[in-house]
DNA sequence: ACCTGAACACCGTTCAAGT
DNA sequence: ACCTGAACACCGTTCAAGT
């Protein structure tokens, strides 16, 4: 006599066909923050998604396109909304939340940082852009808000991942939040003492003296 | 008949007893730029040594304890002679070529960034509060040239994680060293506005016009 | 003190075969 | 189209036993 089909994993049964790629991703997820990176199994992802692992592989090429899926569904929760406001709209505390954000997120699920570090796959031109348009009414050029970007992403993935490695052994001088804000404020800081340098130049040239 | 004593490994025979922890992690680093971090095995290292992969346990509690010793080579080469000159001391510089060290020295080996990135043993407080005391020469405070440490260490491993990362996948704006420079000079800016500001302060205190 | 043989409990991945 | 059974070639780690 065969016995009930599954359904005992984690309370979520699904009928055939019902599996997707996102389903899988969301569970990877969920089971991370459970048992960590090194307890990631396929194995272990298919028991919870109530498959065997073989079937994991035709909806994920191998191991690396689902961490990578997951990299990516990680930051598309982290960089959510753009939020942009009227005329009050303070571009460096814009730029500050977002790498806040990022920071947060990873910190957010065990190993998250690991996760994050990861290459995402190319989402669809989708917000980044957009993000790019909005760090330039900063002042900032085109490429200096893609490089303001890129570091601001550097700076917290590598701090997340410091403040997620084993507390113990690491030469964590100030833990938290104090600690990357501290970084962060001083990077923006560079940044103002940037644009007022440009604005200066500008005035210069708009009435010349001689 | 017994073979001849194995010795085909790599050219570099031993005599028993001779292997230590030091020409383990060396020999570690060596394979980790030839096979990468996921080609790097307990057994694979071991043939590489000459010996089973049982035998490296009498050496490490475990895989991790070995993986993090390699982090603490690596940032022991990357960091180097704290080489501080005269009057002319350039603080700036200084923890500019430290950061880029750091950076460079993970670029230098297959998968070193994901090395780096690892919790390193305490290091017996060699260079470290020496190093501390020499970025207060530019004015900061102990806590200050801590967090300035802290935050280049981490923009330089993040910077070089996403740059050893699949090339293709990675949103990655400026490649190569031009991208880190932004993030370190405008980091750098910021520090030396603070400072300025500072001086500011001091001087109108030191002979207040009221 | 240092190393091995042999085993244990796992892995990621493939592929013919099922439905 | 989606999933399984069964296998392949590996893993990290332990531990009694050797020298």
């Amino acid at each position: 006599m065969k016995h009930a089909p599954a359904s005992t994993r984690s309370g979520a049964s699904r009928e055939k066909g019902t599996l997707d790629r996102a389903t899988i991703v969301r569970t990877a997820l969920r089971l991370l923050d459970e048992v960590g990176i090194d307890g990631l199994s396929t194995r272990r992802l298919a028991a919870e998604l109530d498959i065997k692992s073989a079937s994991l592989y035709w909806h994920f090429k191998d191991k690396n396109e689902l961490l990578n899926e997951m990299s990516g569904a990680m930051f598309e929760k982290a960089l959510r909304p753009p939020n942009v406001d009227g005329p009050d709209f303070d571009w460096a505390e814009w730029l500050a939340e977002g790498a806040r954000a990022i920071r947060r997120t990873a910190l957010s699920c065990r190993d998250g940082a690991q996760v994050m570090a990861r290459p995402r796959p190319r989402t669809p031109g989708l917000s980044f852009e957009d993000n790019v348009k909005t760090a330039m009414r900063s002042g900032l050029t085109d490429m200096e808000a893609r490089l303001t970007m890129q570091t601001l992403r550097r700076f917290a993935i590598g701090s997340a991942l410091q403040e997620q490695a084993t507390p113990a052994a690491t030469g964590i001088v100030v833990a938290g939040k104090e600690g990357f804000e501290f970084g962060l404020q001083t990077f923006l800081d560079g940044l103002r003492a940037r644009l007022a340098e440009r604005q200066k130049v500008a005035r210069s040239l708009n009435r010349p003296r001689a």
